[in-house]
DNA sequence: CATGAATGAGCCTTCATTCAT
DNA sequence: AATGAATGAAGGCTCATTCAT
């Protein structure tokens, strides 16, 4: 019904289909394969067999924004100079992302992963995440009782925050950087000068 | 098919499909209201008089719980002695009853309501948290980026976080505290001797 | 889509569908719920809700023959003059049956139910049978060698090769009772008075 | 993509297809043509040009068997001392065949054939089977009733009865053979002292 | 010859909602 | 007021087959 395919363009349809994925996403329309094949203009059949599942398509549109946020955990990792800023500029980055990229919480909170690559990234981001929260306690930067663990929980929570809070598209960067502000801060004002 | 039906029926229909309700929303079960009927024993029919939509459904659930939590918003407000602490007191009984109650998150980051006293339950919060959160801001006990309007979100985040870092339900509430009180007290430790 | 149904219809849906099922059945083409429902007219829905699975509707329309089968069986047991008459009786109607209905031969050979009825009178059947065989045995009238479990494969084989067979619809009753006469008096005659 | 193919390549892949479709015979699974080049690890096309149809891949796997098969028929024909041993010796290699190799039933009972050596087997046995019975029948050593068109149809019969007795694969030759017996030697025993 | 991407019909199943009784 | 049968859109997934490379 569509017109004729080529085997060379398998690649053209796979970036067709992330590029009507990514679409979706932003608008903020539930993935369904049958769904982005019509849109793309495919057989169903084509977008299946390039994502098997609706998690494995998102997990795709998610790895760049990963990928980078991954790279700059490795830097992070690199700055040896203050632990507090590196930390907190890790995090920073890591809300920013989520905030913007709707693709990106559903990938973060899920307990598991369809694509190995989303599974290491997201080890690379604990992994650095940890790091730099070690560091940061180790110089007495840092309360003692907040874990590793907690980080992407937190993470998540504050993303899930700037939705709740609605609002321009816009306005989600700055909404995020306060809630971010507000954890990392402290809500409280010390009591004195203490 | 049955004999006829009382008033009396109605109610205890009423109170039947809202246990059902309760026990499926603990389970983590999505309401559906077939479902729903079939678990009660009742027609659906039944259910839909009562509870036009799922939404309606989930409210009635959630309502006992908002009921309290606003009770303790009109007493948090009489309290003139410690702004900040009242605050605190509200917030922590807030993130209890979020993390405790599964039927809670939705209908508090719901941007419309199917009822109207839920409506009016989540008015009487908001309002005893702006309240709360103006009084502490002027005894100056709180940054002053933080708005009324980021209560909610914040409140829901916190529920999500603690949702994502999952672990058993027994840990839930602690988890919800600790992360309040990293909200609240900050996660960086004051700089100076402090 | 289809005119608007009413409740008391429901037990003329319900024939409706067996009725189609029955044709295909006959016809040869496979039972697909979803083809059922086109044909009677119906919804899916309505459908799947009669017969939640191709099997159970079926074992439906195999089961009037069933209980005849069945009926026949109790009969039989009842008659306690000659043993061997009696067996012989059973199967070859069995064998008329399995060789009439296509329903029957499936449901027979399937190794799990999908309603409590079938699974009743499967029970039934081969209780009677188990019977009749063994009084034929003790009588002496039947090989030592053939087990109450055989009884089933055989008249499922029976019915097997007589659609392997082919022929016309008409034949297929007289080529049953050649090939279970075959069965039952032997293949080889007898050498000699031996 | 590879490197020029080469007829012994041909040859190679035909026999890796054949030998992946009769592990998936052997194990129960339908043979799909798709499956079978995944499995082979060759592509679809590869697999369509030697078999264009599951059916002629399925005659190919039972190919070996019918060989052995009608080779016996010859012999058996050569053998003119007796009749009766003939045909029996004939019919028990041919159910043991037809219940150890799940290639057999299908393409045995099979109205029509995908490949002419198929249909030359399938001839070549039932030549030999009306010749044999024809023999036994002249010699009075078999019943007038049983036609040579009797003789595929009554096998198929007792391969599906040794089905559906279902068993331990082990067990599934001796069942067959008991069938075969209580069809050659007659249920019933000969009600005079005879 | 081999490849394997693409196709899309076709089947299955669920569920929110209506409405005659 | 209660019932629950009926509906049918909607979504999910598989698989036989073709054909451009």
């Amino acid at each position: 019904m569509t017109t004729t395919p080529r085997r060379k363009d398998a690649a053209r349809n796979w970036d067709r289909i992330v590029a009507v994925a990514r679409e979706l996403v932003d608008q903020g329309t539930p993935l369904q394969l049958n769904d982005v094949a019509r849109r793309a203009g495919l057989g169903v059949g084509t977008v299946y067999r390039h994502f098997p599942t609706p998690e494995a398509l998102l997990e795709t549109v998610a790895a760049p924004c990963l990928e980078d946020l991954a790279a700059h955990g490795e830097r992070a990792l690199a700055d040896d100079t203050d632990p507090w800023r590196a930390l907190e500029g890790f995090l920073t980055r890591t809300v920013e992302a989520q905030v913007t990229d709707a693709a990106l919480s559903p990938v973060t909170a899920a307990p598991a992963d369809a694509l190995p690559r989303t599974t290491e990234l997201k080890a690379s981001l604990r992994s650095a995440g940890t790091v730099l929260l070690d560091r940061a306690r180790e110089a007495g930067a840092v309360r003692p009782d907040v874990a590793a663990a907690d980080l992407v929980p937190l993470m998540c929570g504050i993303a899930h925050a700037v939705g709740v809070h609605g609002g321009a598209p816009g306005d989600r960067i700055d909404t995020g950087r306060r809630y971010l502000a507000a954890l990392l801060g402290g809500l409280r004002v010390p009591p004195r000068g203490a």
